[in-house]
DNA sequence: CTTACACTCTATAGTAACTATAGAGTCAAG
DNA sequence: CTTGACTCTATAGTTACTATAGAGTGTAAG
């Protein structure tokens, strides 16, 4: 198959086949007479990979030695376990970082009452003062 | 003062105050005779504003909205509010996009018992495959 | 005076993971 | 033989910085 079948069979644009191939996440396609990719099923379960790794908001770079690996079936896989969890323990951090944000959010809006000038606003007020903060 | 001090001051880099002046964040600075950068009270004012912003993770757009409306006083503080509003907002759906990640991260983790070989692997065969997900 | 040193300047490139564009070539159907 | 859909490469843009090179400024000590 072209590169216009697979984007849609693997739901990833062209452009980001492409600069996975850059990349070197997936291997440099086949090319046709024409100087066009010609992809595999093998090529497409890559991507696959590729794209379910994405969707968990691996790195490209993760992503990149989770291939690696699992082009060694007889390795430990105790290195995709590691990247697994320092990936869960990133996303718990950022987790309550967001949370802690939210709180102060929340702070920051409780001092406008709306409906009043900017030069009232206790938002503004806020943002251009420490030490104004409750 | 010069940028050294107010970098100091304000615990931003020389090269990002250098940067908000390019992107119009920070209005140009009066020059000393040698060319360099000059800011008085002011200029840290402003500074402090904006790192305030960028510490609540507003975008410098955001920020650049902000600068503006507080600039003018008498005005309507109503888009102040939505600004801050529909940012608490895209943090919130933050938390939960992540929220649902890290489910599917401790699920992904649970498929594999460590110890194992790449072949082996939970890990590696849940990202093989769709349908092969508990 | 000069030399060392800390500081500043501009311009440019790099980061992550794409997305978008221009300009050219390929291929099948009418 | 031309139209239209598709593909190609190369390049620039996105966000908010960070890092570098190469040059100039300012000051203090020798």
């Amino acid at each position: 198959m072209k590169i216009g079948e697979l984007a849609k069979r693997s739901g990833c644009s062209i452009q980001t086949i492409r600069y996975y191939e850059r990349e070197g996440l997936l291997r440099s396609a086949e090319r046709s007479e024409g100087n066009f990719r010609v992809y595999d099923q093998q090529a497409e379960d890559r991507l696959m990979f590729i794209k379910r790794c994405r969707n968990l908001d691996l790195s490209l770079d993760e992503v990149k030695q989770l291939l690696a690996l699992s082009q060694e079936p007889e390795a430990a896989c105790g290195e995709v376990n590691q990247i697994i969890d320092q990936h869960i323990h990133k996303v718990e951090e950022r987790i309550l970082e967001l949370q802690d944000l939210h709180v102060q959010l929340m702070r920051l809006r409780g001092h406008c009452s709306e409906h009043l000038t900017v030069n009232q606003c206790g938002i503004i007020k806020t943002l251009k003062a420490q030490g104004v903060d409750d």
